[in-house]
DNA sequence: TCTGTTGCTGTACGATCGTTCAACAAGGTG
DNA sequence: CACCTTGTTGAACGATCGTACAGCAACAGA
């Protein structure tokens, strides 16, 4: 027999890799099936594995979940800060860059949405999705609440004593609010994605954020309290 | 033995009494248990009866699923519908109404969340789930855009020629956003329900629509807001 | 009290689930 | 070349899944 037409049955790969090509076929699996697809043996068909394989490198299923979970996560979080990094050097510059790369692909991307959806509806009951949501999405926070402050003018100077400590809280109010809007014209646009285009989603939150700028401007107050 | 002391082993119920017993112990365990709690066993345990039974009822586990995507959706629209019809007949008291009825139970409860972002995870994969969708949803769209509709002012009279023909499509991304806003909102107040308070998301709202009031023409402003 | 209708039970079945594990083999090392 | 480490396979296990169905029994009407 000839031995030169041998070939390998399968290809050992380092552990870091295989874990890497796992947790991709996962994410591609849940693209394709929603939550249907989390099963070991589509996820390892789907990578081109045997089944014993996932409990080879991840101890049991949930974990490799969790896995996919903080990837996908940080990969989009990753991307909003190099796309914020790579604007231009001033506070609208570089909100305008984030609102864009928010609603352009892989972003703005029905698989990507349908995706999250299926990770929020893990999160109440598990610990591990929970971990890993508090570990990813504080960076998400950080970007947003960072661009928010160097956006919005400090208050004038004249409220000076207890005006002065509200500031930061109105920021809060502010990146809650910002937030909110992204994830639910995220949402919208995933269950119906006629409904508008994803700049007239950059103009809505331009226009919420112009709001904030003119109420922080011009009385040193946002929504919180009428007085 | 003692004929007096035999009970029957169950009750019989008219069909629909029996269906809508089973509907709310689909939502029961949607709560409790998330996605997992989508089983024919853990449901008919929750509901007090034999596992047959649901079949007997239901052609299928997805028809009760879609019929409990129905009556949820219903309820909360159907809720919202009640609180804004008796509210004070003003454009702004309803708005206030339909904010209020939004950040309160049962529209602003963890557990509502969680119930809706499972069927959303269910949404793309489940022709039933899209169906009623479509059907439930459009009501309350229309709730929204009636409310924003009797709120807006009308462009001033001195643009009537291009510009009154973009009213329309104003109105369109005004009830986008204000949708999204809300969606948003409850998303992250169920992902964390420390971060803010209700009446905090209902300001947040109303600034959105002061904004909004400001931007079509420079006109009535809702009550409490610093002009 | 008897009878018929039918809501209801509960076992059974085949499919699929997550996980285990003994055996295999790929590929580096001597 | 033989050897060893270990990434990998695939059968097997018990549990659980959705559904089917034959028979039981509740309850109304005669």
């Amino acid at each position: 027999m000839p031995r030169a037409a041998r070939k390998p049955r399968f290809e050992r790969q380092l552990p870091e890799q295989r874990r890497r090509g796992l947790i991709d076929a996962t994410i591609e699996c849940l693209k394709r099936y929603g939550h249907e697809g989390l099963s070991i043996r589509t996820i390892s068909a789907q990578a081109g594995v045997s089944v014993g394989l996932i409990n080879h490198h991840f101890p049991n299923k949930d974990e490799l979940i969790a896995a996919a979970y903080r990837q996908f996560n940080g990969e989009l979080v990753g991307g909003m800060q190099v796309a914020v990094a790579r604007a231009a050097n001033s506070p609208q510059a570089r909100m305008r860059a984030f609102l864009e790369a928010s609603f352009s692909p892989p972003n703005l991307d029905a698989d990507t949405l349908a995706v999250w959806v299926v990770f929020w509806g893990l999160y109440r009951h598990s610990r591990m999705i929970q971990r890993v949501q508090r570990e990813t999405y504080q960076g998400y926070v950080r970007l947003v609440r960072g661009l928010l402050t160097e956006l919005l003018p400090r208050p004038p100077r004249s409220a000076h004593t207890s005006r002065s400590r509200s500031t930061p809280v109105e920021l809060r109010l502010a990146a809650v609010g910002l937030t909110a809007l992204l994830d639910g014209l995220w949402l919208e646009w995933c269950l119906e994605p006629g409904a508008f285009r994803p700049a007239e989603a950059i103009n809505l939150c331009e226009a919420w954020i112009e709001s904030l700028c003119q109420r922080v401007g011009a009385a040193p107050a946002l929504p919180g309290m009428p007085e």
